[in-house]
DNA sequence: TAGTGGTCTAGACCACTAG
DNA sequence: TAGTGGTCTAGACCACTAT
């Protein structure tokens, strides 16, 4: 239904309107927006209207609400680089090799901490894909992380390895030591190149309750290979909350 | 309101219910859902309830609603892959120099179709930051181009430069010509690398609408700059519908 | 015309937060 | 206890699609 005649419902001119007081700067990060009677006062419309227009920027990440409280304008969060500068050989393979995350969180400056669990699961596809004689469903290796970034849940990571590369290099499974990760896997074969391939997309059901996304907040799916003399020997997965990450990558120019 | 004793409500019950249908391939690509009124009857819920659940899957991007036709399982649209290839010297400035879109495109045996329009505008914060000599608000060229993939709305790109490169080199904001864009910075001075900068995050009201993006679908915002011999002379900022983007990055272990 | 989804209402009750 | 947001209902009407 459309009030007037501008073609607009009247939850979407609501929408648009306290959209407009935000982006306006009319609400500051972290204010309160006005209680949902009181909306509903001021733009004489039925509670239920008021909230289907505030349901419309809480998808759109711009609000957030808490019960008993009431509405606030999302606060930003800390931001991750992901920079290629993070695998520079002379972080994790120098005189001082740091795990990687370690060493990105500390040149940023924030406190960041792992969750580690292991098992044996069948190779999904895309890990059948790109791990060199590992068959879809075949058993592999999976180390599962989940780490934060001040305490808030900023990304899960996925490691898979075939059982071959497990029963050789034990290490490569059980995770840390000196240089982290990527150390363990160039003691195996020296990593020459990295592969990231990324893709955005809302998160499903387990993933939003798992890293405990709010709404209105994509994620980005990392699949992270490295490519050793020997072949890819590690296929990791990240999801990543897209509203605490910025990628960077730059290169030359290839022929 | 939870009706039995886990915690969820009938509304969350319905949508993890439906969802794990989809997911499950009882529901499958382009299905249509059984109807409101069926929905509320089967789940034995009101009319709204049902509603709130399907506005969560929409949310979600697992489903698109028509009205007067029905609910129905979201299909997949074709996905195209950035690639650092797609920037390769011989593309660009080979012997037949074809414009980066046109020869991905067909590369991946697609029509991809663009318009373009420019004109000159107060640089915002991030030109500002990155080209040198300009500062936020001061007047520079843009290009604005909206590409379509299969006559699908793809991504829009807007191109930066500054006033002193618009007159020395016009063909730089003019447009194509053999090669393309990169061609012509290229002319000005030889391009050296290629900087991208990758976000992912629910589209802004405007960006829904221009860009065509159903429910549930977010966008990933690439700022890509030029570096050349004498410094960066171009920023371009693309908005990309996520559902149709996959970017691939291979590089060397820096050292 | 019948069936679909979209908008809107008034009102009830629950769950959580604050003073 | 009062105020906030969350869930749910029954029912009305509108807009669009199919036949």
């Amino acid at each position: 239904m459309s009030d007037t005649t501008d073609g607009r419902s009247r939850q979407e001119r609501i929408a648009d309107d306290l959209r407009a007081k935000i982006e306006g700067g009319a609400y500051q990060q972290g204010d309160k927006l006005p209680g949902i009677p009181d909306l509903a006062a001021s733009y004489d419309v039925s509670l239920v209207t008021v909230r289907h227009a505030l349901t419309k920027l809480k998808a759109e990440g711009l609000i957030v609400s808490q019960q008993g409280r009431g509405n606030f304008v999302r606060e930003h969060v800390p931001v991750r680089r992901y920079g290629i500068s993070r695998y520079s050989r002379s972080v994790w393979g120098g005189a001082n090799p740091q795990p990687l995350l370690i060493a990105e969180g500390g040149r940023q400056g924030r406190a960041v901490g792992q969750d580690t669990e292991q098992e044996m699961v069948p190779a999904p596809r895309f890990v059948a894909e790109r791990l060199e004689g590992v068959e879809e469903g075949d058993l592999v290796h999976i180390r599962r992380r989940v780490t934060t970034v001040d305490g808030v849940i900023n990304q899960s990571a996925d490691s898979y390895f075939s059982r071959a590369l497990g029963e050789r290099a034990p290490a490569v499974v059980a995770g840390e030591g000196p240089g982290g990760h990527i150390a363990r896997i160039n003691d195996v074969s020296p990593v020459t190149d990295v592969q990231e391939e990324l893709f955005a997309r809302m998160p499903t059901g387990p993933e939003s309750s798992r890293l405990q996304i709010p709404e209105g907040t994509p994620v980005v799916e990392v699949i992270r290979t490295y490519h050793t003399e020997i072949g890819i020997l590690d296929v990791t997965r990240f999801v990543i909350r897209a509203d605490m990450a910025a990628f960077d990558y730059k290169f030359p120019i290839p022929d």
